[in-house]
DNA sequence: CTTGACCTTAGAGTTCACTCCAATGATATA
DNA sequence: TATATCATTGGAGTGAACTCTAAGGTCAAG
């Protein structure tokens, strides 16, 4: 496959796939011509890219992850590694919790607008966003 | 209170604050001298400011949703701004099922490596993330 | 009345994650 | 063989959200 064809199929531009491969997430094969070839690996490599990406691990955590899988003894895999992961979970955990509250109050003020009633609504409306933002922070912060 | 102790209290640093200022997301009144004097209304605005972006809005939505949140009369309430709410939810529905399938993968993970059985387990725990990306990839790609 | 810790401003610098550009080379089709 | 479309590279540019710097003003404590 080349770039252009593996860029389309995951809906990224080809130089976004250039990009992780100057910061060693990828490693396409060369054809003769020296272009790259992307195979099934490097598909499964930006599949792991793009799902750590939607959880919030950044290019270079991602890489540390990506040397974290290729180990084959405990002792190297670092405390580092897993510290990220523990990081992160409860980061995931904490996010979840937040959605959620989030996400009920911001239906239910959506639902107020969606009416056409944001006027006759509009104290209800404040209220909410007010009790909203407070009580996440209360919870969050 | 000045700028210092504000940033301290929301654990920001006080050229955060300013910087929110500067993109008319907070007024803080000037005291005699010059400096800023943060009150009530100011904080009740930071909080905001740090739970919508919690919630993945940027510096710009959130300038949008206060502009909202001053408008009286439904025809102010733009489009604009009920669209950028509707995209929003939907992304935060979206963002909580991928992060509960996540967790699942991510806790069972780090289970295994908390254990201390990384090598043993390396087979069992590189299948999990093989799984996990590639699950999680034909769900939400 | 000096010292040190605060404040002000404008503007420059940083990091991240792309995104674009220019110059050049390879390949497929009319 | 011309042309269009793909590829390559190094390096520059972009936008978001800070973060820092320099030059100066304010103020409480000793």
């Amino acid at each position: 496959m080349q770039i252009k064809e593996i860029a389309k199929k995951y809906n990224l531009q080809p130089d976004t796939i250039r990009y992780y491969e100057k910061e060693n997430l990828i490693y396409p094969k060369r054809l003769d011509n020296g272009y790259r070839d992307y195979g099934e690996s490097c598909e499964e490599q930006l599949q792991f890219i793009l799902v750590f990406k939607q959880l919030g691990f950044s290019i270079k955590e991602i890489h540390q992850l990506f040397e974290m899988r290729g180990k084959t003894i405990s002792i190297e895999c670092n405390d580092t590694s897993v510290l990220l992961l523990d990081q992160k979970i409860t980061n995931i955990e904490n996010k979840i919790e937040f959605y959620q509250h989030a996400l009920k109050v911001i239906q239910k003020i959506k639902s107020l607008i969606d009416d056409g009633k944001y006027a006759e609504n509009m104290e209800v409306i404040e209220k909410l966003l007010l009790n909203f933002y407070k009580d996440i922070y209360k919870e969050r912060f």
